[in-house]
RNA sequence: GCGCGCUUAGCUCAGUGGUAGAGCACAUCCUUCACACGGAUGGGGUCGCAGGUUCGAACCCUGCAGCGCGCACCA
């Protein structure tokens, strides 16, 4: 491991021969080898440090990563890299979930498409040999590209969802709950996906506007001829399978038809007239179908009243119902309109309404899901009230913490979980069925529980041993209920006593996106409650969702997701990092664009040139700052800036304001240590400095450095190691991402006098630049100034200060008495003036003036005479005209101000 | 319908009671030996609207508007 490391130190060159701009894709490769190498990333359960732990949102198996991996990735590698800095043993554990449909849907498709094959004509067996070499295929690429960020995950305990140790859980915790009678069977109302054949969690399906029509129809009372009840619906194509139609009973308008009947007009039925406290009196006619088999109000209205359910749907979408041969067969959406046609030909049909309502999606599938009846396994949530009150007493902590209250309504109005699929990739519900007792059922759908007897069923993870005689439910169980178990399932096996458990878990922090808050993190916590006994992890970080500038959802259609990789490969990973968590707002989305990327790159580029800076002037280390007293005011201001630098990080870090500690990274190194603390000493670095100073300044420069760097490490980890590395701020063998942070600070005693001067200079160098700026002689580097009623301190820092001014030199001269008109400048280091004489050639001047105010009086002319012309005012856009207003006064600040130089001239 | 969030410079966003900020973009200047992935200077905002509290409000309170998100069985 050492010589390996030493390879990778010998392989860097002397700073001040590398080329201008920092190049990180070769860094960055080199260091992670390097991390790997050394067993930086692995977590040991005997270690007598505190731990710290976390557990990655399993990406999906055969995903890429995307901006939102980056993010959450990024931040739990830098909660990770921090902590181990503070001196936890650190366990970052990562791993990638199955994902059924999703993983699923891909292989169908590709298998249609390179063989023109369904899953069904391959067979189970053969179908899931086919989605395993997929994986394994596709199955490492999310990985390689979190190492390519540079995830400090302990990758020696790699888990996936779907593997022998971890299906052992997932069949545990269905047998367990099975045996509470949490889990039961049972024929109910779902969410069906037509397109992908499965029944999906309410979670799964979303809802989403759409404009479609409501049809006005009316049907003829059975005992009346020529009298109708007038109806709406959205869904015409399942009139077949009405039972009644059902008013409300506070309704007077029907009062009288309560009890009546009306007929269906096909197929031909009669059908009553109910009264129901769910219909709404104001909506449509007031009078609601009902079809019990289609639509979940319906279906719970049937209940209540003891309606027949026609199910006149097949799975996949089409109509079923051959005693109407014109809709037989027919697509939903084709028969729609053609029930609809069939209506207004028998003369039934009233109108039709333009109409926007809520339509349930297939999260998946992207189609409309169908209401649907059918035999579903189910799960009553256990630990309900523990996993509540967790978060509600504060135990786990959600930041930002108003996610809580949208925690909380959703816990309250739990409805139990549909966790069965009819897929064939996942975890296969451990039930088995006797052959004999399903053949004379006829078949499994219909299988009720209460037509088994407990020799019949064997719910286990192990089949039963007479296996020959029993058939397995073919049904698999819905991804997240493997997910919700992936905090202690992944850290050892059933029935195991894991140290890594016993050391990691609770877990500390979990990072994850809102998005999935129903869906894997209140099930997390339930399921941590029942089956280890306590929470999962102490704190939820929520990210933003990443969006474009548009405010639009990134998405591979839309064409508006940039790839990470390619982003790394112009910008760093470093770079990508530090752009993206620098404009991740606290609690709100987050608009990417490209150049905040950009930024990042920049600022590594900025960072690596102060440091070859410092080696080009000198490679001798210092061995630290011995006593800081005696130091100049911007050696001791830089070093108390550094000192509050690590003191807010430290607040912020406990708030988890990581966007803010970024930008506090960003201004400290760029505008303290370089605009500032960098140019100050330039002199002391020069040749003609002497060893003394040009030492004192390096060994500043490399106190103040080195632990910026440390600071910077969880941010930008490759380069702050390479600059570590290079600079000689870690000693051989040893990691800067392995160093503990220093506990004391670089200034021991009172740095406020020193940071009042230093402050003093700078801004008294600034307004001094403003002069020259507004005197035209900003690049002129022999202007003299002269400074009235300075400190006495003042003297000593003349020559910092004329640097920083780009002056020619400056006079202190308590006595001054500037010519009239001689421009001036109040400071915190006094008067300042700027004499005019010898510095411009007066007359010339006044000559260059005067002919630049005759320029800008024509062009005041000009626009006043444009303006004066009715036909522009009248005719041009109003647009148009503003601009030209705007212009006209812009000219005539010009020449006011012109007017104010000439007279200074004079 | 209920709940949550947002509204500050052209853009993306900081800023929770005391003289409006950053980055990008823009304009002018500088190819000065760390960095043009750079430096300097500058223009640009009645802080969504209306009330209220206060000596003082971008910030606290109330109402309104616009946008976004979540939840909800109005066909």
């Amino acid at each position: 491991m050492l010589d390996k490391w030493r390879r990778v130190w010998q392989a860097s060159a002397p700073m001040s021969e590398l080329p201008k701009a920092y190049e990180p894709s070769a860094v960055e490769a080199r260091w992670y080898a390097a991390w790997l190498d050394g067993k930086c990333f692995e977590a040991n359960p005997a270690s007598g440090k505190d731990a710290y732990s976390i557990v990655i949102p399993p990406p999906n198996v055969t995903g890429i990563l995307h901006l939102g991996h980056v993010l959450n990735n990024a931040l739990q590698d830098i909660l990770a890299r921090r902590a181990r800095q503070k001196g936890k043993e650190v366990l970052w554990l990562p791993g990638t979930d199955h994902a059924g449909i999703a993983t699923q849907a891909k292989v169908e498709r590709e298998l249609r498409e390179s063989e023109g094959l369904s899953r069904r004509d391959l067979g189970r067996e053969e179908f899931l040999k086919r989605v395993w070499d997929f994986k394994n295929k596709h199955g490492d690429i999310i990985i390689k590209q979190l190492k390519r960020l540079g995830c400090s995950c302990d990758w020696s305990r790699e888990r996936f969802t779907m593997d022998e140790a971890y299906t052992k859980w997932v069949s545990y915790v269905f047998v367990e709950l099975f045996k509470e009678g949490l889990i039961y069977r049972g024929k109910r109302m779902v969410n069906w996906c037509p397109v992908s054949l499965t029944a999906l969690s309410d979670e799964e399906v979303i809802m989403t506007p759409q404009r479609s029509k409501l049809y006005f129809m009316k049907y003829q009372l059975a005992d009346a001829p020529g009298e109708y009840l007038e109806i709406s619906t959205t869904r015409p194509e399942t009139l077949m399978g009405d039972v009644a139609v059902a008013v409300n009973p506070k309704d007077p308008r029907f009062a009288k038809h309560i009890g009546r009947k009306v007929l269906r007009p096909f197929p031909q039925a009669e059908i009553p007239i109910i009264a129901d406290e769910h219909v709404d009196i104001e909506f449509g006619t007031g009078a609601l179908k009902i079809t019990p088999a289609h639509d979940k109000a319906d279906f719970e209205i049937g209940k209540r009243h003891g309606l027949e359910i026609i199910d006149v749907l097949t799975p996949d979408g089409r109509i079923e119902c051959p005693e109407c041969p014109e809709l037989h067969g027919l697509d939903r959406f084709v028969a729609r309109k053609k029930a609809a046609a069939m209506l207004e030909e028998m003369g039934l049909l009233l109108k039709v309404e333009e109409y926007e309502n809520n339509v349930g999606f297939s999260e998946r599938a992207h189609v409309p899901v169908e209401p649907r009846i059918s035999m579903q396994w189910f799960l009553k949530y256990p630990c309900v009230k523990e996993a509540a009150d967790a978060v509600a007493n504060g135990e786990i902590k959600f930041r930002p913490e108003r996610w809580a209250k949208t925690y909380a309504h959703w816990m309250e109005n739990l409805q139990d979980w549909c966790i069965s699929r009819q897929l064939w990739w996942g975890h296969q519900i451990p039930v088995w069925y006797r052959k004999d007792k399903l053949e004379a059922l006829k078949n499994a759908e219909s299988l009720d529980m209460a037509d088994l007897s407990a020799g019949d069923i064997h719910v286990g993870i192990e089949p039963p041993a007479d296996a020959v005689n029993w058939t397995r439910d073919e049904d698999v169980m819905d991804t997240w209920f493997s997910s919700w178990l992936w905090p202690f399932a992944t850290m050892g096996d059933v029935g195991e006593n894991s140290p890594t458990l016993a050391k990691f878990y609770p877990t500390t922090d979990l990072v994850t996106g809102p998005d999935i808050i129903f869906f894997w993190v209140a099930r997390m916590i339930m399921a941590g409650f029942r089956f280890a006994g306590e929470i999962p992890f102490g704190n939820v970080f929520f990210t933003s969702i990443i969006r474009d500038l548009q405010g639009r959802k990134m998405s591979k259609s839309l064409g508006n997701s940039p790839d990470p990789i390619d982003l790394m490969e112009k910008y760093g990973a470093d770079g990508l990092r530090f752009g993206l968590l620098r404009i991740a707002p606290v609690g709100a989305d987050l608009r990417f664009d490209e150049s905040a990327v950009e930024e990042g790159r920049n600022f590594a580029n900025k960072l690596y040139n102060a440091c070859r800076f410092r080696q080009m002037a000198g490679t001798d280390r210092c061995d630290g700052i011995a006593d800081t007293a005696g130091l100049p005011p911007y050696h001791l201001n830089v070093m108390s800036r550094l000192d509050e630098l690590a003191a807010d990080l430290e607040e912020a870090y406990a708030d988890y304001r990581f966007g803010e500690i970024a930008q506090r990274l960003y201004e400290f190194l760029w505008n303290d240590f370089c605009d500032k603390f960098l140019e100050a000493v330039k002199l002391d670095l020069r040749e003609s400095a002497t060893p003394a100073a040009r030492a004192m300044t390096l060994g500043t420069f490399d106190a103040v450095m080195s632990r910026y760097l440390q600071l910077l490490s969880p941010y930008m980890p490759h380069i702050a190691e390479e600059l570590s590395a290079r600079m000689g701020y870690v000693a051989e063998g040893e990691f800067l991402m392995m160093k503990l942070l220093p506990a004391a600070p670089l200034v021991s005693g009172d740095a406020k006098a020193a940071r009042d001067q230093a402050a003093a200079i700078y801004e008294a160098a600034g307004r001094m630049r403003n002069l020259k700026a507004e005197y035209q002689v900003a690049s002129r580097k022999d202007v003299r100034f002269v400074v009235r009623g300075a400190p006495a301190w003042l003297a000593a820092e003349i020559q910092v200060l004329a640097l920083l001014a780009g002056a020619g030199g400056i006079e202190i001269d308590a006595a001054y008495e500037a010519p009239k008109g001689t421009p001036a400048a109040i400071t915190p280091v006094g008067e300042v003036y700027m004499p005019l004489e010898g510095l411009i050639d007066v007359e010339a001047e006044r000559a260059r003036i005067s002919k630049e105010i005759e320029r800008v009086r024509v062009e005041v002319k000009k626009c006043e005479g444009k303006l004066g012309n009715a036909s522009f005012v009248d005719r041009a856009p109003a647009e148009v005209v503003e601009q030209e207003k705007a212009r006209l006064e812009d000219w005539r600040r010009k020449l006011e101000q012109l007017g104010e130089m000439l007279a200074a001239l004079a």
